[in-house]
DNA sequence: GCTATCCTGAAACGAACATTCCAGGACCGG
DNA sequence: CCGGTCCTGGAATGTTCGTTTCAGGATAGC
């Protein structure tokens, strides 16, 4: 009975994520989401309800395609601390060239341009940043037990501090930071929990 | 001749700038600054020029009251790693608790709640990150010079890496994160850079 | 092909936005 | 006390915001 949606809602979620990714969800107005997504206010608002739910949609669009895959593949590389430089290598690659050049981490602008009175994205921030430390933490595990990490490094704090350090990278991409900058800082951090650099003195 | 102002215009460019610091650039109205300031709408613009003129002011009013004090009381200090450790507790404890808790650093937020197409905040926010990161540098160098680095520490790209980091605790402060925690993290941190660290195998 | 359903497009809503204007009054130098 | 200057308060500008409404058209089951 009913008539069929004319559009990709997903496909239209990803515009909108895109557009509040890039610009934040202040200035992301509903007008640009429609021309973004060539859908019509009255089908944006049919489908995802008021600006508040498409942006919390789109943020979640974003911890599902983009943070939570980079998560996971840290968490089942099993290599160590060379999976956890490859993951910075990555970040660093994507934050500062190619499609997303300048845009920096939706999860981490959102700290700053979101509402962080709204308990559903405090929540949201909480939770994104708990799994990447978690996913961090199980690196630095592999790493001890293979013997690659430094004797008075703590896994715990380390993983912490390797994720404040991640959202740094983020942080400064928006403003152009140079990527080779970026890596070399990253390097120089990880080479700081090697177990060569204790070992050096040997 | 001329009739005076009839209000401290620094004062008001205080109430200005706390209220972009804690709100952000996009979401603090005019009408907002007239309330918090006290002033008319007519006395802002003849004082100010428009909105992004008083963002503009407030940023740099916040650089010269709050963030350079700051850098100046690190570079001044001359005890190395404890003037680091100092430097990052009480930054915590600024951000965690009082009257600024959870508001991160306005210009750290600038990073992403401001026009980063602006050339004028662009060069305002690079500035800031080389000075703090050359007063991070100068304190790194007397550790150094002090023997309370471990050897295979880089001082430039450690200096660089602490201001990363500090930038990681401004962001994660905005959500409310735990003081304790983030001073633990530090903490931890910090203690890979010492000379007891490498010292410890032996 | 009919009908009930619901999506689409465009217009319209009031509220809030940044900004401008102007009359009235306050001030200072004389 | 007077004059010119400039600050002040409040109203008014046009634009943009998020949201709602509604007529018309497309669709799928019967």
């Amino acid at each position: 009975m009913p008539d069929i949606k004319h559009f990709d809602p997903d496909n239209a979620l990803e515009r909108a994520e895109r557009l509040f990714w890039q610009h934040g969800a202040a200035k992301a107005s509903i007008q640009a989401v429609t021309v973004a997504t060539g859908l019509n206010r009255s089908s944006l608002y049919a489908t995802f309800g008021g600006k508040r739910e498409l942006y919390l949609a789109a943020l979640r669009r974003y911890v599902h395609h983009r943070a939570r895959p980079a998560q996971r593949w840290l968490t089942e590389d099993g290599r160590g601390l060379p999976a956890i430089r490859e993951f910075f290598s990555a970040l660093i690659t994507a934050r500062c060239s190619g499609e997303h050049a300048g845009w920096g981490c939706m999860l981490v602008n959102a700290h700053t341009d979101a509402d962080h009175t709204d308990p559903e994205i405090r929540t949201l921030l909480d939770e994104h940043h708990r799994q990447l430390r978690d996913a961090m933490h199980g690196a630095l595990q592999i790493a001890r037990e293979q013997g690659q990490l430094a004797p008075g490094v703590s896994v715990e704090a380390a993983a912490e501090g390797l994720v404040l350090l991640a959202y740094g990278v983020n942080v400064r991409s928006r403003n152009g930071a140079d990527a080779d900058s970026l890596l070399s800082t990253v390097t120089a951090t990880l080479g700081l929990l090697g177990a060569q650099h204790a070992a050096e003195r040997d």
